[in-house]
DNA sequence: CGGCTACTTGAACAGAGTCAACTATGGTGG
DNA sequence: CCACCATAGTTGACTCTGTTCAAGTAGCCG
């Protein structure tokens, strides 16, 4: 998969979902007025269009920021699975379960955070995320977002999401570039972001 | 379960989910500062608790708002389901994957749309989920939500809420009340939201 | 009747949006 | 290899939506 192609559109029926191998997708919501809400960033190990498969018709857009391999899978098949392989299915539904958590911790990072702390919560989430993905080199995290995009999903315009960065930058405690971010005081970061950095519960990968 | 207390805490180990038989249960999380966001309003037939089951730990509240009566389901029991009745284990996989498209939806809407849209939308979206549950008589919704916890949902601050709301209520689309909500003029409120009033594919009860 | 809790309304303020102009950066074709 | 163009990022000035503060009113239950 290509940087920059869609790999399922709002409105689409498909009857594949898909697993990132690797590289990075994007879901995100787009208004007829050309707003655009984005939903999250999906990495390593996500799962990627179950609502198309349950649903038959997607309810979002998921593009590829970079190059991207996905593992397919059929609507077909994963009812079969289901019916062979009860712990994966199980493991599916911790996945969706795992995402609408992440869905419910960006929403009252939106809904209740100023500007600047919503950015550095985002940032240190996506890197924290990043790293047990195991994708992360020290300090740096290979990252193709645009502040276009950030802004988008912080639910901020882009020239405010910006000058938040530049405070961040200032601080000291982010370099945010358009193909790397880089953290530079972590603790510092996640103590304004109340961010917990602590352990979590191992995943299953399908 | 009686109104005002709370099924599930956030941070809490509960080794069961719940289907609402009856009534209303509000999900949110709360910050150290005191700030909440509400996630959304379950009603009849909504499953609570998944993350409960599947993390260990609950990462949001779950409360009554009204009386209710629940199902309760056991950790151990779910495990037997997705082996015994692998279709069954399929509808809570929907079910959670629809939970997220709900989530999806309230953070697309408060992040990217005005105060007045934004209530707009919600509350026609909680009177058409009512109603198609079956709890909405006439153009009427006995929905016990106060302001406040209306606001929190929004993202937005009690006063500002009043002030939109009281904006729907001279245009004369909708009442909202304590316990009541009525919506006057649904077409016009549905178009004001952007909101889709048109079908949806059936959903499985468990 | 008193004391809650929920709701209302106005005024002042501030965080974030919009508009506009400008600077980097990187890819492409001459 | 360089010039050009498009996309991405930066910054300042002004505006406005939504917040905060304050001071009420309405309704309900003991």
């Amino acid at each position: 998969m290509q940087a920059g192609s869609p790999i399922l559109q709002d409105g689409q029926d498909s009857p594949h979902i898909y697993t990132i191998l690797s590289g990075w997708a994007m879901r995100s919501k787009t208004f007829e007025d050309g707003r655009r809400q984005v939903l999250n960033f999906a990495l390593v190990g996500d799962l990627i269009g179950l609502q198309s498969v349950l649903f038959d018709k997607m309810h979002h857009t998921v593009e590829a920021l970079s190059d991207a391999r996905l593992c397919v899978f059929s609507r077909q098949r994963l009812w079969e699975l289901y019916q062979e392989h009860p712990a994966l299915g199980f493991d599916i539904t911790w996945l969706a379960a795992r995402e609408e958590q992440m869905l419910a911790d960006h929403l009252a990072n939106i809904g209740q955070r100023s500007a600047f702390v919503r950015l550095a919560y985002m940032i240190i989430h996506l890197f924290d995320r990043a790293r047990r993905a195991g994708v992360v080199k020290g300090k740096r995290l290979a990252a193709p977002i645009t502040q276009d995009q950030l802004a988008d999903a912080m639910g901020l315009s882009l020239v405010h999401t910006n000058k938040m960065l530049k405070r961040l930058r200032d601080a000291g405690w982010v370099e945010f570039k358009r193909n790397e971010i880089t953290i530079l005081d972590e603790v510092k970061l996640a103590e304004a972001a109340d961010y917990d950095l602590g352990e979590r519960p191992a995943r299953p990968f399908i």
